[in-house]
DNA sequence: ATTAGGG
DNA sequence: CCCTAAT
């Protein structure tokens, strides 16, 4: 009753029905668990598990002739890092796999005996992001982005994929660390650093081949860069400093160098030394999305992944620590990244065949591929107590240090938001990725095709060189699509605009699609309301202005049909013109087609909307609307107001209102962005002193005809209600 | 599907 | 704007 009342009387004296519930949705929106389902499966595992049984399937073959030419084998590796730095090098690179370390020998005992990395099948293949300092001074120098807000520093990213089982990969955000989440105490990161790789890091041992190599890859850890954005305004895509951007990896540099240890350590620092505004936030992701999903998954690969882990870890208060997050296995980990020349380019592939001393690696960061070595000779009374291995055939002890993930040209507005790019990137890598992927395997730079050989035959022994193996992802041929884009939109790419930038955006989920281009054409098809024009409508149309507020003398009336409406013209214009593209530019060899991945493009893809700052008209409409109907009555507002305004649902309509009224109480010096008249903001004031006058009075009295027929017809300018005088302006 | 609030 | 809980 009581209710009742109010929706039927305005304060001014309208009669304001409640408008009939519509039938439709004003937003369609994907469920929150259904687009974390749809997550589950990322191409990573399947790139795990194509990691894990290939490099099984080569190891475990019979022994047999060397096929390896060792004349050759030097040849090539003279030329390795040349060759390997011509055909990598294009616009954007995304290097890698980053196996910072392989597994830790055997030798000890107590190692062995409950640690054994059983990863075979399951390997997870977490996506971190990085930056290079050659890759940002080269690409990108100091070019701007986004208005400025990022500068060169957003340059030459470098997207990492990387391995290992504690090496997370999050929907959500892929560059926190789980430590933030909890899953990890400090202590438990210091000591694993420790365990890992503290003393590998320090001390520099000599047995990295890198060193001997003589061509030391800077080292990077990410460090506290590797953080996800602030959302001190609301808004993930803006404002926010580049240091808090997962992309001064670069920072790390020289520490690494100083300490002259080239070998990758996976957890450079505690995580806790680098708290961000971001961490809540991610946090929470984390917690609510990102855990939610690990329980459920039906996925064999994952399943098994998850029990090799368990079972070679379940004595580890790390992976206790973990199974206790949601029973989520995988961990964000720093992760390393080459910066030196050399290894944007030819360190970019890089692995190592030979034996890792027990004492190299404790490892209990990144584990790829463990597999270790049998009997021979001192170590042969070692390999008894290892039953689960094969006592006969010698093993190779593999380091994979990084795979080279095929290049991408990404073209992106410079107007768009770092978040926007961090998707672009994040998907563009994800399809090639989720299409089926391979991994190819390079002996001395030169490309291993057969896969019946056996890794002896091959070359691939534990008396190899080191830097001799090398790995690379390549797409399934059985997914191999002919054509980029189906749709036959553009594909061709403007080569001249390679915007060398990725990372992993926290924002976006893990999905596979055919390619960026595809995706983005049939995103804005799905797109029940008007295409969000994202990243790129910014800046194509109107650089300089605001490009989408309308105007506000035609609000209205534009308002009232959606294509006429400037928001909808612009949107699509720009999206028809400026289509996201990303086109894997890969050695014709390697990647001679992009992986297809039919998915759903719709239904996994929950991508934030573009930020549309209300106009003036907008909020004309908006305040005149609540002052008629009252607060509360969001989804009327919206029906009246806003019915033609696709993109304004009646939550965003509530929520403006909200910030209306907190705009309305501040000083005009504080405010920021378009100024909202005075006039409007004081009655939004008004109109909300009233309304909650109303309600608190509805609440009190509970006599529904005690006074509101009379209120209504004598409040308005009758002064009755001291704070209503201003509310009709 | 809406509403109310926290983030 | 997003995300949720509660209707």
């Amino acid at each position: 009753m009581v209710l009742q009342k109010r929706l039927d009387y305005g304060f001014n004296g309208y009669q304001v029905p409640a408008i009939p519930r519509a039938t439709r949705s004003a937003r369609k929106r994907i469920p929150f668990r259904k687009r974390v389902e749809g997550n589950q499966i990322s191409a990573f595992d399947l790139l795990a598990t194509v990691a894990g049984t290939l490099l099984l399937d080569k190891e475990s073959s019979p022994a047999s002739n060397n096929s390896w030419n060792a004349e050759d084998q030097s040849a090539i590796e003279k030329n390795n890092v040349k060759e390997e730095r011509q055909d990598g090098d294009q616009s954007l690179k995304l290097e890698t796999c980053n196996v910072s370390e392989l597994v830790p020998q055997t030798n000890d005992p107590n190692y062995s005996s409950r640690e054994s990395p059983s990863l075979q099948n399951g390997t997870q293949f977490g996506v971190t992001s990085a930056i290079t300092t050659s890759e940002c001074l080269e690409r990108l120098g100091s070019q701007k982005l986004i208005n400025g807000k990022i500068k060169n520093e957003m340059g030459g990213l470098a997207c990492k994929v990387e391995t290992g089982p504690f090496v997370s990969r999050t929907p959500g955000d892929c560059v926190e660390p789980v430590s933030e989440n909890k899953v990890l105490t400090d202590e438990e990161l210091d000591r694993t650093n420790k365990a890992s790789t503290g003393e590998v890091a320090d001390k520099c041992p000599l047995e990295d081949p890198l060193v001997l190599d003589g061509k030391p890859p800077a080292v990077v850890s990410s460090d506290s860069s590797i953080k996800a954005p602030s959302f001190g305004e609301h808004d993930p895509f803006i404002s926010f400093p580049v240091q808090q951007y997962d992309v001064n990896v670069v920072s790390r540099d020289d520490d690494e160098k100083s300490s002259g240890c080239t070998h990758p350590s996976p957890i450079r620092e505690p995580f806790r030394s680098t708290p961000r505004i971001g961490d809540r936030r991610i946090r929470k992701i984390l917690a609510s999305r990102y855990w939610k999903v690990a329980p459920r998954s039906k996925n064999a690969t994952y399943s098994n992944y998850d029990e090799n882990l368990k079972s070679s870890y379940c004595n580890r208060s790390t992976y206790k620590c973990l199974r206790s997050g949601r029973n989520f296995p995988f961990k964000k980990r720093k992760f390393l990244h080459y910066t030196s020349e050399s290894n944007s380019d030819g360190g970019t592939i890089s692995e190592g065949i030979s034996d890792l001393p027990e004492n190299n690696i404790n490892g209990k960061a990144s584990i790829l591929y463990s597999k270790t070595h049998g009997v021979t000779g001192e170590s042969s009374s070692l390999a008894d107590q290892h039953k689960s291995f094969n006592s006969r055939d010698p093993h190779v002890k593999l380091r994979i240090k990084s795979f080279r993930v095929p290049e991408l040209f990404i073209e992106i507005p410079e107007s768009a938001t770092v978040g926007s790019l961090k998707r672009t990137v994040k998907e563009a890598v994800t399809a090639i990725l989720g299409g089926g992927l391979c991994v190819g395997v390079l002996l001395q730079g030169k490309k291993v095709r057969d896969d019946n050989k056996t890794l002896l035959q091959t070359g691939i022994s534990r008396d190899n060189q080191m830097d001799a193996l090398g790995f690379s992802l390549e797409p399934n041929p059985s997914h191999a699509s002919p054509s980029l884009c189906p749709g036959g939109s553009p594909l061709t790419l403007p080569h001249d605009i390679p915007l060398p930038l990725a990372s992993l955006g926290k924002e976006a989920n893990f999905l596979s699609y055919n390619s960026i281009l595809i995706y983005e054409a049939a995103w804005f098809k799905c797109m029940e309301y008007p295409a969000n024009p994202g990243l790129v409508n910014q800046v194509t149309c109107h650089p300089s202005t605001e490009p989408c507020i309308p105007n506000a003398g035609n609000f209205i009336e534009s308002n009232n049909d959606c294509t006429a409406s400037p928001t909808d013209m612009f949107d699509k214009s720009t999206t028809e013109s400026k289509a996201l593209v990303a086109v894997p530019a890969m050695s014709v060899e390697t990647l001679a087609a992009v992986p297809v991945h039919k998915k759903s493009k719709q239904s996994e893809v929950a991508q934030r909307r573009i930020r549309r700052p209300f106009s003036i008209a907008e909020v004309e409409a908006l305040v005149q609307a609540v002052e008629k109907l009252g607060t509360g009555r969001w989804r009327d507002v919206k029906l009246r107001a806003f019915d033609n305004a696709k993109h304004r649902t009646y939550v965003d309509l509530k929520d403006k209102w909200k910030t209306l009224l907190h705009t309305a109480r501040i000083s005009p010096q504080q405010r920021r962005g378009e100024p909202v008249p005075q006039e409007l903001l004081d009655r939004v004031l008004n109109a909300h002193t009233y309304w909650s006058q109303q309600q608190a009075k509805q609440q009190q009295q509970q006599l529904p005809e005690s006074c509101l027929p009379h209120y209504n017809s004598t409040m308005v300018g009758s002064g009755r209600c001291d704070d209503d005088e201003n509310i009709l302006g």
